[in-house]
DNA sequence: AATTGTGTTGAT
DNA sequence: TCAACACAATTG
């Protein structure tokens, strides 16, 4: 049951102990959330621990904020359904919200850590959606309206890069074929100038991966299989990156002059069962976006018949 | 000087 | 694993 999983603030006792102790004594006061503790000049201090080590998640002024920010490492460091200061239907929407646990998935404890610490969570999350949603993964209409959306990103967004799209790593893309599918709808969105300039013969796309190496794929039009694709030099990567069927290809590209591309891969590794229970939660607004192709875009198998399970 | 964040301890 | 406490390190 969600409330006896749920941190109990009744647990706080610091009056009950010794009454006279805690009016007259210069003790700092506890805390009844998880994870917080008090600071000399009366602000709060959020903390977790991992393997016996203690992480700290920074300071603020209201003690709910630092128990949110527990909150949040705590999904992060132990997983979606991690024990947390709230109970899943008092926590403010994007923490039911799918889209957050693909956020948390995709950056690292360490990234997580310094957005809480810096009180830059909420923003980046924000941001992340914002990409989603108008940056044209999700494709939405084609011409104008998109771009106006993207111009407005480029003016709130301080990243430095844009999320083209992800696609999971079929069997055939890792195989020996030497050459990845590149999802029609992504291809034309993406990277059909570059495909214009040399149709027929294919161009050669270069991208960045995370450590700065650089990577030059050949990209053309397969009239056969009525597919695009990444080819020459796309079995190298495959092996250096040690790629694995359902492993996660994204796909960026800077927002500067430059227009530079990245490519990076990780392992699916996406709690799929916590998902799919907070999608029961939250009901409708994930179903609108399956219609559009999430689903398959950032790997998340939802259809209860298909698909290996991955924990 | 004020505040943050660590070293450390003891309890659970 | 956790919070309490003392206080060193850091910040403005």
């Amino acid at each position: 049951m969600d409330l006896m999983s749920c941190w109990n603030r009744s647990t706080r006792d610091y009056s009950t102990v010794i009454g006279a102790k805690a009016a007259s004594s210069n003790k700092l006061p506890s805390s009844g959330y998880k994870g917080v503790v008090p600071q000399s000049n009366g602000r709060w201090g959020a903390q977790i621990y991992e393997k016996s080590h203690r992480v700290w998640l920074g300071t603020f002024d209201d003690e709910e904020e630092a128990a949110k920010t527990y909150n949040i490492a705590s999904l992060k460091f132990r997983g979606l359904d991690a024990i947390t200061n709230f109970s899943r239907n008092q926590m403010t929407p994007y923490e039911c919200d799918v889209t957050e646990a693909l956020f948390l998935e995709s950056h690292s404890k360490a990234e997580i850590v310094d957005m809480l610490r810096k009180h830059s969570y909420a923003n980046e999350l924000e941001m992340y959606k914002h990409k989603l949603y108008n940056g044209g993964a999700l494709g939405l209409d084609a011409g104008g309206k998109r771009m106006k959306c993207h111009l407005d990103l480029m003016d709130t967004c301080s990243s430095e890069r844009e999320l083209l799209f992800e696609k999971v790593a079929t069997p055939s893309d890792v195989g020996r074929l030497n050459r990845m599918v590149i999802p029609k709808q992504h291809a034309e969105k993406h990277f059909q100038v570059h495909l214009s300039v040399g149709f027929g013969k294919g161009v050669l796309l270069k991208f960045e991966d995370e450590v700065g190496n650089v990577w030059r794929f050949g990209y053309c039009y397969w009239s056969s299989s009525q597919s695009y694709v990444l080819s020459k030099g796309w079995i190298r990567f495959v092996k250096e990156k040690k790629l694995k069927a359902g492993d996660v290809v994204r796909f960026e590209r800077s927002v500067g002059e430059d227009k530079k591309m990245f490519i990076d891969c990780r392992p699916r590794n996406v709690d799929v069962s916590g998902i799919r229970e907070m999608h029961s939660r939250v009901g409708e607004p994930l179903g609108a976006v399956q219609d559009d192709g999430m689903v398959r875009l950032f790997g998340v198998n939802i259809q209860p018949s298909t698909g290996p399970r991955f924990q």
